[in-house]
DNA sequence: TTAATAACCACACTTTGTGTGTAGAAATAA
DNA sequence: TTATTTCTACACACAAAGTGTGGTTATTAA
């Protein structure tokens, strides 16, 4: 059984019934990085023509997913009306499901989070844990005044790898509850609403995509500083997902005896913790975090081989031409990490080569879940 | 100045200039994948209606890109009339530019190698080179009785990294004389046809998807074993060339240190030499070969970490479902490389994981040549 | 012999784009 | 002030490429 979209008739196309075709997407998404802009802009920067633009911006303002504003003056001519997003058209709910917590985030069309909270569960068990989280999403739709039939559907973040199918995990053991089950049946049949579900550290990409990197980048790679360490590749704006669903599991990477020094926060943690600095949380570590500790130095020393196998190898497979260093790594051993990777811009004759950018992602808080809260929207009305 | 196609007016579409549209291109290469179909075929295996596939065909047959051959009897109802692929409707020129040879080759539509023959020219001399590979490809052309305006353009392979723009190539050393030049405008001027240009190992993961591992895999790593070492990759059965374009560049992976052991033949001849086998090129490798040779195991032990490194890496990014092992290796040596690689098939947990596929090609002689000249065929009339 | 099935094909229709042409508004240049 | 320019707005005819309906035909199973 799927759940079909809970959203308002007005949103949708009679036509197909999705949300927006490919070109209105287009214009929805330029109008969002745009921050506001022209039809002048849009015909200008699309293959489409005058009248194409117009007919479409026409339809989406009827619906109501952008809205025209003052007109702005260009030089000669006629000044042309601004069109902006309505940010309240439609929204994306986001569940993010780590070892150590559950978190809740709403995102609207503009991409900014309306809201983002932990959720008081046990991820460990799933049973206890659906109806609770089912009950918070509700209740935080109605706490910000969101309609029901506005929200497209709730994006999951889990982390783990995949096993066969798109939406069945191998999970940390902490989560082994969610493993080797069909998530997106679980969740439809919980939430009654929508669901996709993603990687967490490819759903902190996709955040990335959309409000970070992904304005100067189109390919790029999302380090992922979480517990454990992964990554999320966008390719062409897209997630890229390779053969087996599994792309970024860097786990594959390493020898087991690189895989104890490779650079995940919980061994930071355990290295912290012999040095008598004892931080109980991934969380608390971003508050908190201190790069004089005793330990800090010692650790990016540690892990520095590693990350720069993980860069080297990015380089050499998916060649990005930015690395974004993200996940819940507080920003300073963001930059501390950036700054201890070699940088290798010459090849083997000694002629230089072109270095990607390395990024320190400045999204708030825990990436993965407002980028889960973003999957819909990118799905149904973005590009 | 861009050089127009030369094919036949016949075969382009009036509306939009093009050979075919997409939907068309589906259709030729599943017949072609399937070795000769019916209607009822392609509409249980294709998004399009039965009355679309047919007005489709029938513009396919019109336009001679198809042929229709005699009724199969499928059970009940009116037989189906089996729809062949016209191989002599469009051709593509292959060029692969090596260190140590220069190579030419045509394919017909479907995908068979017509023709294959080592050009007498001196690689490191591009004034020269150029006036002889052109008279070499008219003379080719005219040997096989291929008109001209059947040729779809010239697909060149060349080794070497890019720089900016698609075209531009740092090649090795000793082909100098192609670094840093806009290819494109270069071969089209000097060959008077439409011109595609291709990293060798990439050309090579080309040929493999139309004619090998693509039959199976729509996302699979090619390792290129020639003088050098790459990489091509193919995601969704399409080239995928990253953000700097030089997806699959295996040389920068490795430290200076790894880089003199990596799997790349020339280092091999150097090994067998000091063991007192001389052998002038790749090509003599390639019939000569002895897996009994002294230093052949041994330099397999010496390869085998930077191999498994290779490896270790395309899955932790890429996560192909198949790693294809090709170049200009013998096929023996290709199979002791793939005994060569450790199986590294469960997770830290221990948990078991899917194993990409491990793929001697058996694409004959040089892949990058032939897929060079399919260059033109994928991009005008293959998916 | 007859019913069922599948292929084939004509036709009307929809969606989504294009190009042409016209009218009008507002800013700038002379 | 007036002319020019630039851009919006909109009507209309048209084209490409798909869909659904329904009828005809060929073959097999009962």
């Amino acid at each position: 059984m799927t759940i079909k979209p809970v959203i308002s008739h007005s949103l949708v196309r009679s036509s197909d019934a999705t949300v927006a075709n490919w070109n209105e997407r287009l214009i929805i998404d330029m109008v969002r990085r745009e921050g506001g802009t022209t039809r002048r802009y849009i015909t200008a920067n699309t293959h489409l023509s005058q009248q194409s633009v117009h007919r479409l911006v026409d339809g989406l303002v009827s619906r109501n997913f952008l809205h025209i504003g003052d007109s702005v003056i260009n030089g000669r001519g006629q000044p042309s009306p601004l069109i902006n997003i309505n940010a309240e058209a439609v929204y994306g709910v986001g569940v993010s499901i780590n070892t150590d917590s559950v978190r809740l985030s709403i995102a609207d069309l503009n991409c900014q989070e309306i809201t983002n909270l932990k959720v008081d569960v046990d991820p460990a068990n799933r049973d206890s844990a659906l109806p609770i989280l089912r009950d918070a999403i509700y209740e935080c739709l109605e706490t910000n005044d969101i309609r029901k039939d506005r929200v497209l559907g709730v994006g999951v973040a889990i982390s783990g790898y995949r096993m066969g199918a798109k939406d069945v995990f191998v999970t940390p053991e902490p989560l082994e509850t969610w493993s080797n089950t069909p998530l997106i049946e679980l969740f439809e049949t919980a939430f009654q609403m929508p669901v996709w579900v993603e990687n967490n550290a490819t759903a902190g990409a996709i955040g990335e995509s959309l409000k970070g990197a992904g304005f100067a980048h189109s390919c790029f790679a999302y380090l992922s500083f979480n517990s454990g360490f992964g990554c999320g590749v966008i390719y062409e704006g897209k997630p890229f997902c390779g053969g087996f669903n599994n792309s970024g599991e860097m786990g594959r990477l390493y020898t087991p005896d690189q895989m104890l020094h490779r650079p995940a926060l919980g061994e930071l943690l355990l290295r912290l913790g012999k040095s008598g600095i004892h931080i109980e949380s991934i969380d608390k570590l971003y508050t908190n975090f201190n790069p004089n500790w005793h330990g800090v130095d010692e650790w990016i020393a540690e892990v520095k081989p590693q990350l720069n196998l993980a860069i080297r190898a990015l380089r050499a497979t998916v060649d990005p031409t930015a690395i974004v260093f993200g996940g819940e790594a507080p920003p300073v051993l963001k930059r501390l990490l950036i700054a201890a990777c070699d940088e290798l811009d010459l090849d083997r004759y000694g002629r230089e080569i072109t270095l990607p950018a390395y990024i320190a992602s400045d999204l708030p808080g825990d990436p993965s879940t407002i980028g889960a809260a973003l999957l819909p929207l990118k799905d149904c009305v973005l590009t």
